[in-house]
RNA sequence: GCCCCGGUGGUGUAGCCCGGUUAGCAUGCGGGCCUGUCGAGCCCGCGACCCGGGUUCAAAUCCCGGCCGGGGCGCCA
């Protein structure tokens, strides 16, 4: 091992062009390949942005830098001084013929998995070795993607005049009953880890009027699926003096925004993936509302009495039939949190929607109540305890305005755009029932 | 939590149905040859049957239990 010393990267491997034959560059990066022919070798030396040949010629470069890249084995952490060379033969027509090497660190073998993906792995393997996984381009592809997604959600809801704020993950009750949650120990008091931002983003609409976060959320249910994890990212917008439609509108308007931003700057991370055909959807978004999905579905040959959720062979179904974004609105009050306000009209049926894509329901929102009397009486209806909430409910009596709201699973937005099946290839270190580690 | 399928060198696999070979292959790692490779090539070597019990002369192979993994479902404001 040697130290870094002064030497700084000059280039990413991707900026190594023929334009820049006879600089001298300084490279950092992992043995990706060798290529040994004996008194001439060939590192593929590979960092963040791609690869690059550093060529070591026995007879053109001092004597120590040829020991040392005999000692190399893939991984080893290096640095490279060389000069650029426009030649031919060598890939992308360029190559750095070495003149110092510094081991910056060895690798211990064996690696637990092949980072250049000349063999295979099982996601599970990849998972226990999420690092090493990240250094093959398609993995890291999706999170250079989730990068541009965050990104473009932050530079569209700001414009559209949103404030982001962080609310605690560290609550002291139940939130919202539903969900199961994951119990801590807060000094000696009960508290649990927060299942979502609902109540706090509701409350900041009352002063701060149009807010988001993007944060984590925590979900202590056993279940086992491709799209469900116990650790999640939300992204979790309210608007005070508005309705669901006007937050659906701004989510399809979100959507249609994101799709292309990742288009526009993601061309390379999107044909690593396979999803060149990805395409900026159309905008508004068809609408169905609950009842008419459940015509669509009896038409399909699967029948639903009103009042119960879609179950997930029924949704993999209307995915069949529906196959693009759509939301699902006007749900049963009965099947919707209590905070969802029904509809004046008729109550039974609320101001809510899912928004969906295909089979896989990315959001879900609606209109709140904000009249304190109807929220305690909603409350009473689920089996919750007003007096749990005491500190939520104080709020509406401080000038609460009309407000709607919706979240979004960060995760399976990115399933959607870069076209995998399951929610772990989305997250960098997922944590579902049976998985804690790394 | 339920159902189905699976677990073989570090990784990915063949073999299992139909029990008996030195458990095959690829990649990796170690050693050797090689000055234009580009998943370099060639030669030699290293390294594995998830755990426990049962059946049998004999178990990677058949049976039972456990653990782990994959898929489906349930659960999921």
């Amino acid at each position: 091992m040697e130290p870094l010393g002064d030497w700084r990267r000059t280039h990413w491997s991707s900026e190594i062009t023929p334009a820049l034959d006879g600089t001298t560059v300084t490279v950092c990066g992992w043995v990706h390949r060798i290529r040994d022919l004996g008194r001439l070798v060939f590192i593929v030396l590979r960092d963040r942005e791609g690869v690059v040949q550093i060529t070591i010629p026995k007879d053109k470069v001092p004597e120590h830098t040829f020991e040392k890249a005999k000692k190399l084995i893939r991984e080893d952490v290096i640095a490279v001084r060389g000069k650029v060379r426009f030649y031919e033969k060598a890939p992308n027509n360029v190559e750095i013929i070495a003149n110092e090497i510094r081991i910056l660190n060895k690798v211990s073998p064996p690696l637990p998995l092949d980072p250049a993906g000349d063999v295979d792995a099982d996601l599970d393997t990849r998972l226990n070795a999420r690092i090493i996984d990240l250094r093959r381009p398609q993995t890291f592809a999706i999170f250079r993607i989730n990068h541009i997604v965050l990104q473009s959600i932050r530079e569209f809801l700001t414009n559209e005049g949103f404030i982001e704020v962080n609310t605690p993950k560290i609550i002291a009750t139940a939130t919202e009953g539903g969900t199961a949650l994951f119990p801590v120990s807060y000094f000696g008091r009960q508290a649990f880890l927060a299942q979502s931002p609902q109540l706090y983003k509701e409350e900041l609409t009352a002063a701060l009027e149009k807010v988001f976060e993007i944060g984590p959320v925590f979900r202590a249910e056993e279940h086992n699926t491709t799209r469900h994890l116990c650790e999640l990212v939300m992204v979790d917008l309210e608007c005070a003096f508005a309705t669901a439609d006007d937050v659906m509108n701004i989510l399809e308007r979100l959507i249609a925004h994101v799709f292309r931003e990742v288009k526009s700057k993601c061309s390379k991370e999107l044909k690593i993936l396979n999803r060149e055909d990805l395409e900026v959807p159309g905008t508004p978004f068809p609408r169905y509302t609950y009842t008419q999905v459940l015509e669509l579905l009896r038409e399909h040959g699967i029948e639903i009495p009103w009042g119960e959720d879609l179950p997930t062979p029924a949704l993999r179904k209307l995915g069949e039939i529906l196959k693009g974004p759509y939301f699902i609105t006007e749900w049963p009050t009965e099947s919707k949190p209590f905070y969802i306000k029904p509809k004046d009209e008729d109550p039974k049926v609320s101001e809510s929607f899912d928004f969906m894509w295909g089979w896989l329901e990315l959001a879900s929102g609606g209109t709140r109540i904000h009249n304190k009397e109807l929220l305690i009486k909603r409350l009473k209806e689920q089996g919750l305890n007003p007096k749990s909430f005491e500190y939520h409910l104080r709020v509406f009596d401080w000038g609460m305005p009309p407000h709607a709201g919706w979240g979004l699973g960060l995760a399976r937005l990115l399933m959607v755009i870069c076209n995998v099946r399951n929610i772990r290839e989305c997250v960098l270190f997922p944590r579902d029932k049976s998985r804690l580690v790394p």
